[in-house]
DNA sequence: GTCTATACTAGGATAGAC
DNA sequence: GTCTATCCTAGTATAGAC
C-alpha cells in the first residue's frame, strides 16, 4: 500500500481508469505508464509493491468515493428518499460515464484476483446493499421485500453495464437506471 | 480458425473452461496446456494462429451451442411457450453451472477484444433476444413490452452472474432465474 | 520525485524429432 | 498429432543519475 491517499487523487483516478478499461491482467506498466504520463520507475516510486499495488491504491480510493458519494448520501434520512434514490442514480450515472465505463467490481473479479482486495469490494458491495435495503424498510418494504429489490436494483446495474459494453448501445445503462427510478416512485405512489 | 469443429469437442471444451474462468489476458498458454493435458507445441498444432485462434474456435463453438440448445427451442412453436422459457432457464442453470460460471459475453468483452470476435458475440447476443422477444409476442405481449422483458432478462442474466462471482453466494443466480419464471407465469395468468 | 537504462522472467510462438 | 527444446518479445521490476 502507498500514500496518504489524499494527495495524488489525479494519478490514482488515472490509474483507475485504465484498470476499469483493461482489467488487471490485461493492464500493463506501460499503459499505467502512458496513462499517467510518468515513466515507469516513477509509477513505482509511488507504489513499490507494483502493479498490485496500484490495484490496492485505487480500490480503496474508489471505496472511499463509493462511501462518500453513494453510501453516505443514501443514509441520510434529513433528506426525502425519493431524491436520495434518484441522486444516487445521477451519482452512479456520473461514476460510469453513462454506462460506458465499466464497474471494477465486474473487471477485476477474475480468478486472479487478490483476497484482500475481493474483501473490501465485497464490503463495499455489502454496505451499498445494506444501504438501499435500509431505505426500502423506510419507505415501507418489509425486509424480505427491501432486500430482494435491492439485489435486483445492483444486478441490473451491472448487468447493464455488462450489455452496453457488449452491444455498443448508448442508452442500455440510462434506460434501466430511468425504469429503476420509475419503479421506485410507483411503489412511493401505493 | 482451425478444424471441422465436430471432432475434439472435448478440447474445445477445456479450453473453453479456461477462458471464462480467466478472460483472454488471464488465459496463458500454459493454463491452456495444463488444462487440455497437451503441451503447448500441441496447441499450436491445432489452432496455428495461437491463443487468439483458440479463443475463436472457443467463441464459435459457444455459438453453435447457444443456437442449438437456447435459441431454437425457444422457437419452436409445437412446444408450449410457458414449457420453452423454462426449458431456457433450465438449460442456462447447466450452462452456467448454477451462477459458479462466468459468460464469455462478459468475460472476453474489455478494450482488446477482437473485432470477429466481438462481431460473433454482438449477433448471438441478438439472436438470443429476438428469439425472446418472439416469445414475448406470442403470448400476447406488445412489441415493446417484448422488447422491454428480453432485454431485462438478459440484463438480470449477466448481473447475477457478476454479483454471485462477487460475493460467492450460490443462489444469487438462481433465485433471480426463479423470479424470472414466476413473472413469466404471472403474465401468462393474466 | 522524475528520469534513462537495464535486468529478469513469463508468456507467446516455432523447430524438428518421434 | 504429440513431444522436448528453444527462441523472442513484452511485461514486471530495479539501479542509479539528476
Amino acid at each position: 500500500m502507498a500514500q496518504q491517499a489524499n494527495e495524488n487523487t489525479v494519478l490514482i483516478e488515472a490509474l483507475f481508469d485504465i484498470f476499469r478499461n483493461h482489467g488487471y491482467e490485461g493492464t500493463t506498466i506501460s499503459l499505467l505508464s502512458e496513462g499517467t504520463g510518468l515513466q515507469k520507475s516513477s509509477l513505482y516510486h509511488h507504489f513499490p509493491a507494483g502493479k498490485e499495488d496500484m490495484l490496492k491504491a485505487v480500490v480503496v480510493y474508489v471505496s472511499m468515493q463509493v462511501h462518500k458519494h453513494i453510501i453516505t448520501p443514501l443514509l441520510d434520512t434529513q433528506e426525502k428518499p425519493e431524491k436520495r434514490f434518484s441522486n444516487m442514480i445521477a451519482t452512479i450515472k456520473a461514476f460510469y460515464s453513462d454506462g460506458r465505463k465499466n464497474c471494477l467490481l465486474n473487471v477485476l473479479n477474475l480468478g486472479e484476483a487478490k483476497a484482500e482486495i475481493k474483501e473490501l469490494q465485497n464490503y463495499d458491495y455489502n454496505a451499498w446493499l445494506n444501504a438501499l435495503i435500509q431505505l426500502g424498510k423506510e419507505v415501507g418494504m418489509s425486509l424480505q421485500e427491501a432486500t430482494e429489490w435491492s439485489e435486483r436494483f445492483l444486478i441490473v446495474v451491472e448487468g447493464a453495464l455488462v450489455i452496453q459494453r457488449l452491444t455498443g448501445n448508448k442508452l442500455t445503462f440510462e434506460k434501466q437506471m430511468e425504469y429503476e427510478k420509475n419503479q421506485f416512485q410507483q411503489f412511493l405512489n401505493q
